[in-house]
DNA sequence: TAGATTGTTAATCGATTAACAATC
DNA sequence: TAGATTGTTAATCGATTAACAATC
């Protein structure tokens, strides 16, 4: 509650950030100043010392930045504490389920997929990491059983509501979802969603006015 | 080059319309005003119409606009239209790469994946879509026989750059980029990427903006 | 101390919103 | 014609950048 309210502008750029200096610390960087960053990232050192200054004076004064520093301030405002892990649970088991549950099963340590599920019975019982996919109707159960914080929404644009309902009454905190809709959600329950085509259709753009520019 | 430049901002937007004008097409609705979109997308109608003003006049005071209209439009000025396909090749054929092959093959019918590649021998062979997984060392030669557009990139942090590499010199005008790296490419080639993490980070900032506000 | 770089205020820029005249 | 809604200008708001004093 102490939090001042972070702008929409700064909370996109934070992931961002955190990329970056993992990106250095993978290089043994242990301190960086806004110019040397700003030459990396690409944003403004004026921006990157206003963005810092919004959650911490983290910096010193004719030093710079200690990238270590600035990563633990940067998961812990992101909610990727070190001991934190937010059970995951993915509903729907094909192309796109798979390709997430094993994205997020080795790149993100702080999400834990521990159910995989779908409608589909030629599906339910197939394994994917280790983990066997379950029928959709024992969601409830199995809810009720393992607590459940994250859900990751993998199904068709018809599916995908009565999904998302279901999750918020097995009680998640939290949706990814993936299909091409508008959910609704109670305002308790965060949401983000990834629509890739709106990443593709960028793209085509983007050639579209190299082309012109010819 | 008559087009004036289009603000960031704007070009962001634009998928953003003809997803929601899409769906009213599902629905059989025709017809639609600036207050009618504001209700259901969230801007305001002020900026719906400053936004469709800044590529033509495309609506009829006392009116509104026509979905038809401004989806024809959209695409055009995404490079969308109905004749162009782009061929796409996808290099990687791990989840990522079969997931995007199958969705971008299912759901956006201008691009035509015509190509998968992998490095990995136990991969080349297999099939996806009736598209059989070729030995990324042979994409030389199948890019000096067929003409590709857009490459996809599906492969790991390590090889990201090199795979981009031979994309640009097999000629193609796109890259699509799932690798969570910043990759060098020609001012002429068109780059897109999609951060996934990047995502998967803000749902949980907003995971602990809603449990610090309790 | 001198040099470097942050923290922070003030100035600028651009994007959004409000308002209303034009017009279907 | 009256009502509705766009097109567009002007006003506002917020985000970015510039500048520099504070300080390590």
């Amino acid at each position: 509650m102490r939090t001042p309210r972070i702008s929409n502008a700064i909370i996109k750029r934070l992931p961002i950030y955190r990329r970056y200096l993992r990106q250095l610390k993978r290089n043994n960087v242990t301190k960086v100043s806004s110019n040397e960053l700003s030459a990396i990232i690409g944003f403004t050192a004026s921006q990157i010392r206003q963005d810092f200054n919004t959650f911490a004076q983290l910096g010193q004064q004719g030093y710079g930045y200690e990238v270590d520093k600035l990563l633990n301030e940067l998961d812990d405002r992101l909610g990727l504490g070190h001991d934190r892990v937010y059970n995951t649970v993915v509903i729907g088991a094909g192309n796109i389920g798979k390709a997430i549950s094993n994205y997020t099963y080795y790149y993100d340590i702080g999400f834990k997929i521990i159910g995989i599920f779908d409608a589909n019975p030629d599906l339910v019982g197939t394994e994917c990491n280790e983990i066997v996919v379950q029928n959709i109707s024992e969601m409830d159960d199995f809810a009720r059983q393992n607590s459940v914080d994250v859900g990751i929404i993998c199904v068709n644009r018809e599916n995908a509501q009565a999904v998302a309902d279901q999750l918020v009454d097995a009680g998640v905190r939290g949706i990814w979802n993936f299909a091409p809709i508008d959910l609704e959600i109670p305002s308790d329950v965060a949401l983000e969603s990834v629509h890739l085509s709106d990443s593709l259709h960028i793209l085509s753009y983007r050639m579209k006015t190299l082309e012109d520019e010819k």
